[in-house]
DNA sequence: TTATTAATTGTTATGATATAACATTATTGG
DNA sequence: CCAATAATGTTATATCATAACAATTAATAA
C-alpha cells in the first residue's frame, strides 16, 4: 500500500458514486468543528445556507438558495442569502463559482487552498480539487512576469466520465 | 540568443512599457485579416466595440462600452453591446473576464489558445498569457478523474510589479 | 435582376444577479 | 446591567444579461 496520491484522491467525490448522506453529515459537522475552533458564529440561517448546499454537489444560485430559505421559514430577501454565503465563502466553507454565479459547499474546509474545479455541463454536478499552490501553470506564469497573485479563478467546464459514457 | 520563450514572451505588453498605439493598431489590423479571411463581417458597431476595448489593457463592462458606443452615435439598447461582444468572443477576438464581468480585446487573436489573465487591483490593467494545453494543472486534472473538458476560466486577482513597487 | 433566404440591427420589455443604506435585535465583554 | 459589537430585518435600487419580435440589410441563387 503506496502512500502516493493521485489527483483523482483529491477530487471530490462528485463524480464518483459514494455515500452522499455521509458526505455530507461529516462535511457539516467539520464546519461545526471549524466555526467552534475560530470562534465564529454557525447561525441558524447559515447552517441551513450550508445544509441546502450540502444537498448535492451541484452549485446554487443565491436566489435558489434564497427561495429554500423562505420555504423553510427564514426571511428571503436578497440580503439574507448572500449574508449567509459570504460567512461561509469568507471562511472556507463554500466557494462561489464564477462562470455559472453559483455556490457549492467546500470539500476539504480545513485546510488553506487554492480550488480548482470541474463543472459538468451534463448533470451540472461540480468536482473540487486543489492543486499545489507553487506547482500551477498560474504561479508559474505569475512568477515569470512578477505578478503577485491574492486570489484565482480555475473552472473547467465540459463532460464528466459518467455523462460523457451516457451519452455514447 | 536561444529560441528559447520565457512566460514573459507570451504575456500581454498590459504590465510592460510599450507603445500601445503601435499595440492597438496591429491587433485592429490582425482583426480585418482574420475577418476578411474566414468570412466574417466585421461592421461598424462591432469595430467600433473592438476599438473601445483596444484603447487599454483595462476591460470594459458590457454598459461601459454601451455608453461609449451612445457618445459614438451607436444606438445604445443592451443588445447591441451585447451582441457586437458575443461576436468578438465567439471569434475569438475579445475574451470575458469572469471574475469582474467585463471584456478584454485577445492579444493573440491568430491561434487558438486557452488563456490566462492575471487581474491587477491596482491599475485594473489585465495580462493575457497562455498556456500549453497538455501542461496545464487543470488538463493533469481532468485527465485523472476522466473528465472531458471543453472551456475553461483561469484568472489571477492580484498586483502587478509596477503597482506593487510603487506601494512601497 | 429579382425573388428568396439569411444575417444583422432596432426596440421594448423583462429577467437575473447583487449591493447600499439604515433600522432593529441579539450577543459579548466589562 | 450597560456599552460595544455582531448579526439580522427591511426597503430600495444598482448592475448585469437575455427573450422576443420587428425592421432592415446583405448574400445567394433562380
Ligand atoms: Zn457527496
Ligand atoms: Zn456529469
Ligand atoms: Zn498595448
Ligand atoms: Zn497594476
Amino acid at each position: 500500500m503506496s502512500s502516493r496520491k493521485t489527483a483523482s484522491d483529491f477530487s471530490t467525490p462528485a463524480f464518483r458514486q459514494h455515500d452522499h448522506g455521509e458526505c455530507a453529515r461529516s462535511l457539516m459537522d467539520a464546519a461545526h468543528d471549524l466555526c467552534a475552533k475560530r470562534g465564529l458564529r454557525l447561525t441558524p440561517v447559515r447552517e441551513k445556507v450550508l445544509e441546502l448546499l450540502l444537498k448535492s454537489h451541484a452549485p446554487l444560485g443565491a436566489y435558489a438558495i434564497l427561495s429554500e430559505l423562505a420555504s423553510a421559514g427564514f426571511r428571503a430577501q436578497p440580503p439574507v442569502a448572500y449574508r449567509a454565503l459570504d460567512f461561509l465563502v469568507e471562511n472556507g466553507l463554500a466557494h462561489r463559482i464564477e462562470k455559472i454565479n453559483a455556490f457549492v459547499a467546500c470539500s476539504q474546509p480545513r485546510k488553506e487552498h487554492s480550488p480548482i474545479f470541474m463543472i459538468c455541463n451534463d448533470c451540472h454536478q461540480v468536482a473540487e480539487t486543489s492543486v499545489k499552490p507553487q506547482s500551477s501553470s498560474l504561479d508559474r506564469t505569475a512568477r515569470a512576469i512578477g505578478f503577485n497573485i491574492q486570489h484565482t479563478v480555475v473552472e473547467a467546464q465540459g463532460l464528466c466520465a459518467q455523462c460523457r459514457e451516457r451519452m455514447l
